[in-house]
RNA sequence: GGGCGCAUAGCUCAGUUGGCUAGAGCGCGGCUGUCACAUAGCCGAGGUCACUGGUUCGAGUCCAGUUGCGCCCACCA
């Protein structure tokens, strides 16, 4: 070290300033941070990656919807991350730790909406205030805002991401991407138009993907409506089906009817309005009624249109007609008529229905599909409905007060058979909790069952380039390959990269257009699909699709698209799905595609050296929505490949979800939440990485408990609970501060419920839990270990160097280990033994093993043992000095992963400690302004792991806790200097071994508090045993208690009486010699032995107190 | 309906290929104001490893079944 730099540090002044007995984490993470930053420390370079000087370490950020701050859940996740990114960057890996944001399309939108709403600037219809360029305007405000947020808990977290290349899933960059993926599956026939039932949100009047639903059971009806049974095909001409008719047919049950009046079939059904839409009824092929109904039809009451009859095996049979047990315990057997009306444009498995019948249905003269709802689900003629006759009375009503009005009027008819009460669930929007409507409508398709995309997502599996972590989340990957639909999407909102393509639906072309368009087809820059047409087709009006469209390749092409507009061409109103961009992250943040030349290189500099990236580290749930289609993507679009390119990740790295103590989600209705920064504020940084770290098990979930911060008070206490009408167990909304009954507060919940507002007698009780005092605790102990380290090492490293110059203190030669007294090589030994441990934990994702093998390690071993084991001895051993540098250096250099805040202070100082080097230790120099994010992992070499001084130590320190308990039995104060009797001689071979060479004694003396060694008996004394003999100690109290000793020995002979009773028991079994290993069987032996002489040597002591 | 996970000390969790006299942290009880750390140290109490069977010399661990809790996917007239 220089010279001032050691005058400083030493001055006692500055010492209790600069290292006060706590931690506190505020005065050092903004410094800290400032430092990274400063240096550039994240930065990674793609130069040393592609010139072969370092190999690529990659994660790209699972990108945080913009919608919300970072909570836990997120905490967990970026904590892992960036403990994996600074652990590679330490092993000498270029680590780029990709940062970004998602723009959540539908999440965002509705938040923003919701938030003008309660503000009061938006009253009505979302269309009517505002324009599309107004509305996204305050969106994009809103997403700044958070983005900011979120990239401030993530920077004060500590996470190392290289932020000078953070994205948006809808910067430019980004956008780039989406619009060069979209145009080239478009071209290659992977992107069609559909009609198609889609999850319908009629208050958004958007279509919602599946995940964007909940279930909720709500108590409904079921209908039992009547058809009547009619001939003909013509509605004009039909002829009523009488019973008796029926009845010649064989129909059963048909002569219970007046014979010469109309029949009829009844249908059940939750939702009677959609009979507007029915276009058949379906009977079951097996329902003995069947066949007495081939070629009739019904009419539809009011609406008049004639449906035909049909037969499909979905159809369940009713209760009465089961063939068999389990077709008779169908619940849906309970309910069923045997008769389905058949909505193909309203419910999706008539949809199946209608697509298997398509034929029979169109026969009747009728289409298959019949749309009866406006998008906001009004019933409407205008949308696909024609044929609406009488039925026009319920034209315009909203759906709930259509179906009043429907069961009012078959009951008016006499056509209502029965209401009877239906609990079930129902698919509710996430966003605007509206019932959504199965409800037809145009959507772009990802033509994702192409083997192209869903094949090759699972080759990646099987061919072992995309590795699961645990292995059991391969099989939801791969299964949702096998069972793959096509992917819809389109969404009808702003928020979002606009469709690409442009539709012409009218007009005529003229030659000249077609020419232009094919002249701009050549050139790559526009694409009509893979069913381009040819001049004579489009000429001729031949055209297979009604709707021609056209793809621009660049967004910025404005000639281009100038072009195809003024021909008549219309840009499609919808946005892309948020995972369609989502999907294009790991080659949207590496530049992809990138300028011609970039592509003629292979891509961009940052996409060859990173991609493919390292580990993809997310939640379960994600990986159908996401990991999923970054791999076809990736291996679609990556070079020229078409499905057989490079994965996006080698690893998926799947963590446990954080619940709340009761075993349920964290979220923000249940007010159960924790912010990460409030952790920060009350622990730190470091405090909150590791314990996420330490929890972090390989099971799926993992439990924190959450407790309150009573506000008025600063107390940390655990909340009274309650159930609420969900069922849940939340933190009742008003609570009493523990300390003083007379104060109260409100609770996360309180206000998420609306069941309690804060006020500034009665404020909101932040959540914590008190589980992160594990890693604050923790942090403070490495804290103290380096204050007491340092004053050591400083105070005799002064005199060194007033010695020895500093040449030769820097040429000193290497410490050979062997050199080392008993104590120093078990330290080193354990350093390198746990360092090792860890190390393969991170690499295999045991973080919890991680986490722990460290806080062992640091705590245990080298505070609780060896600081104190070298307590007298350090200040006159250079080498024992250097030790403890070497030992502290490297448990603070094998915890910066995952806490980087605290080693990073302490490694300001202890780096410009010099020691001697000891041979076998290496650790490198920081690459960056010496800090220790950029320095080397510890790297111990296999001469350092050293079996004997490990069992040699073992040994003391069993011999240590036995006198301490002897003392704590005794209550001997703390500095009372006891005297040890060595056990009789000839009893103790082991004495030798180990523990009865002069190093061992003096451990014996320091860590147990003993005076004297001797192998003279004493006259009062007290006896423990210790490997198999007895040992003794006397000057513990000044009189020993007879009748407590009697008791304490009792029931040491009782315990060991049971275990011989074990270990006999085990020889005693026939089977365990002949078939146990041969050590197992001399192991059982020596216990058996040792435990035998403990118990004759413990009962020999007894009779003298006899 | 298909798939997956969990059940071990009061609480939160470890426990790798069966060898265990079942561990850790917190909490609990006792002692300690000590000089790195009271966010600490030392000592201690606390467990029929959900249940039932099986395999084995030996089961917390493997197999079969049962019960309870939870998650994902599909479906929901």
């Amino acid at each position: 070290m220089s010279s001032n730099e050691s005058n400083t540090v030493s001055s006692s002044a500055s010492f209790a300033t600069e290292f006060p007995k706590q931690y506190r984490p505020s005065d050092h993470e903004p410094r800290v941070w400032e430092q990274w930053v400063a240096a550039k420390a994240f930065h990674a370079d793609p130069a040393r990656v592609l010139s072969g000087e370092a190999k690529p370490y990659t994660i790209l950020i699972p990108p945080p919807n913009v919608t919300d701050r970072l909570h836990l859940g997120h905490a967990l996740n970026n904590t892992l991350q960036d403990s994996l990114t600074r652990f590679y960057r330490m092993k000498g890996f270029e680590a780029l730790w990709m940062p970004g944001t998602d723009h959540a399309g539908i999440a965002t939108q509705a938040v923003v909406e919701k938030r003008l709403r309660a503000s009061g600037e938006l009253t009505g219809p979302l269309r009517e205030k505002f324009s599309r360029d107004q509305f996204v305007e305050k969106i994009q405000a809103f997403k700044d805002e958070y983005e900011a947020v979120i990239t401030g808990q993530l920077q004060k977290m500590g996470s190392s991401c290289d932020w000078a290349r953070q994205r948006f899933t809808m910067d430019e960059q980004c956008a780039t991407a989406v619009r060069e993926a979209f145009f080239r599956l478009f071209r290659d026939g992977l992107i069609y138009r559909g009609k198609r039932l889609v999850n319908w949100d009629p208050v958004l009047q958007t279509a919602v993907a599946d995940d964007e639903c909940f279930d909720e059971e709500i108590d409904g009806n079921f209908y039992y409506l009547r058809y009547p049974l009619v001939h003909a095909i013509k509605s004009q001409d039909s002829q009523p089906v009488t019973w008796n008719e029926l009845a010649r047919r064989g129909y059963l049950g048909a002569e219970q009817h007046p014979g010469e009046e109309p029949a009829w079939i009844t249908v059940a059904t939750t939702r009677p309005e959609t009979y507007l839409g029915d276009t058949a009824v379906a009977i079951s092929p097996h329902d003995p009624r069947a066949k007495a109904l081939k070629g009739l039809f019904v009419e539809l009451p009011m609406v008049g249109r004639v449906i035909p009859v049909i037969e499909d095996s979905y159809v369940v049979l009713p209760e009465a007609f089961a063939r068999n047990d389990e077709e008779k315990n169908d619940p849906k057997a309970k309910m069923a008529t045997g008769f389905l009306k058949v909505t193909p444009a309203h419910d999706p498995n008539d949809y199946e229905i209608g697509q298997r019948h398509k034929a029979e249905i169109e026969s009747a003269g009728n289409q298959v599909l019949v749309n009866i709802l406006a998008p906001d689900a009004t019933i409407s003629d205008k949308h696909g409905w024609s044929d609406v006759g009488s039925a026009h009375v319920f034209v315009g009503y909203p759906r709930e007060r259509a179906r009043k009005e429907v069961v009012a009027a078959f009951k008016a008819k006499g056509l209502l058979e029965a209401i009877k009460p239906h609990r079930h669930s129902v698919k509710h929007s996430d966003r605007s909790k509206a019932i959504i409507e199965p409800y037809l409508s145009d959507q772009w398709y990802v033509k994702v069952k192409d083997p192209r995309l869903a094949k090759a997502a699972n080759e990646a599996l099987h061919e072992g380039k995309v590795t699961f972590h645990p292995a059991r989340y391969a099989k939801t990957y791969e299964q949702w390959h096998d069972n793959i639909r096509d992917w819809c999407i389109s969404r009808q909102l702003w928020w979002g990269h606009r469709v690409p393509v442009w539709s012409f639906s009218t007009g005529v072309h003229t030659l000249n257009d077609l020419t232009q368009l094919r002249e701009l087809e050549e050139t790559g820059r526009i694409s009509q699909g893979l069913r381009s047409p040819s001049l004579e087709e489009v000429v001729t009006s031949t055209v297979p699709d009604k709707l021609h469209s056209i793809c621009v390749r660049v967004e910025s092409d404005h000639e281009a698209i100038r072009a195809i507009e003024a021909m008549g061409f219309v840009q499609d109103l919808d946005v892309l799905d948020t995972w369609f961009s989502s999907a294009l992250w790991p080659l949207s943040t590496l530049g992809w595609p990138g300028t011609d030349a970039e592509q003629a290189a292979g891509g961009p500099d940052l996409l060859r050296a990173f991609n493919p990236t390292s580990t993809l580290c997310t939640a379960r749930e994600i990986i159908t929505l996401w990991v999923s289609r970054m791999v076809m993507f990736n291996r679609y679009f990556f070079g020229e490949a078409m499905g057989k390119g490079p994965v996006p990740f080698r690893d998926v790295f799947i963590h446990a979800v954080i619940q709340d103590g009761q075993g349920q989600k964290m979220s923000k209705s249940l007010g159960n939440g924790v912010d990460p920064l409030d952790i920060i504020a009350t622990h730190g940084a470091d405090a909150l990485r590791f314990t996420l770290c330490h929890m972090a098990t390989e099971t799926q979930d993992v439990r924190m408990p959450v407790d309150l911060i009573c506000p008025h008070t600063s107390e940390v206490f655990p909340p009274k609970m309650i159930q609420n009408k969900d069922g849940y167990t939340v933190p009742a909304p008003i609570q009493t501060s523990p300390k003083d009954p007379a104060k109260k507060m409100v609770t996360g919940y309180g206000v998420a419920s609306g069941e309690a507002k804060a006020t500034a007698d009665m404020p909101l009780a932040r959540n914590t839990s008190s589980k992160f005092d594990l890693g604050r605790n923790f942090a403070n102990k490495l804290w103290n270990a380096t204050r007491f380290a340092l004053s050591m090492l400083e105070a005799n490293g002064k005199q060194e160097s007033n010695q020895t110059n500093k040449q030769s203190a820097s040429a000193t030669t290497p410490i050979d280990v062997k050199s080392l007294a008993m104590v120093d090589r078990w330290m080193l030994s354990r350093v390198a033994t746990q360092v090792r441990t860890a190390e393969a934990a991170l690499t295999s994702y045991q973080f919890a093993d991680h986490a722990t093998a460290l806080y062992d390690l640091a705590w245990r071993d080298f505070c609780d043992w060896y600081l104190e084991a070298i307590k007298p001895t350090v200040g006159a051993s250079t080498a024992q000095r250097a030790v403890l540098a070497h030992a502290l250096e490297a448990i603070v250099r094998a915890l910066h992963p995952t806490m980087p805040y605290v080693t990073e202070v302490i490694f300001e100082r202890l780096r410009t400690i010099k020691t001697a080097p000891i041979q076998g230790v290496t650790m490198i120099a920081s690459r960056k302004a010496n800090l220790l994010c950029s320095a080397g992992w510890p790297e111990f070499g296999d001469a350092l792991i050293d079996p004997a001084a490990e069992l040699a130590f073992d040994r003391v320190r069993t011999l240590v806790t036995a006198i301490r308990e002897v003392r704590a039995q005794y209550n001997v104060p703390p500095k009372r200097q006891i005297t040890l009797h060595l056990p009789d001689v000839k009893q103790a071979a082991a004495v030798e071994d180990g523990v009865g060479d002069d190093a061992a004694h003096a451990l014996v003396r320091t860590l147990a508090g003993v005076g004297t060694i001797t192998t003279q008996a004493a006259k009062i004394s007290v006896a423990f045993a210790f490997d198999g003999a007895e040992w003794r100690l006397s000057d513990l109290t000044d009189a020993v208690d007879a009748a407590s000793e009697r008791t304490r020995l009792t029931k040491a002979i009782a315990d060991l009486d049971k275990s011989i009773a074990t270990l006999d028991g085990r020889l005693s079994n026939p089977g365990y010699a002949d078939k146990a290993p041969a050590h197992m069987v001399q192991q059982t032996r020596d216990q058996l032995n040792k435990a035998k002489a403990e118990r004759d040597a413990a009962k020999n002591t007894l009779e003298q107190f006899a």
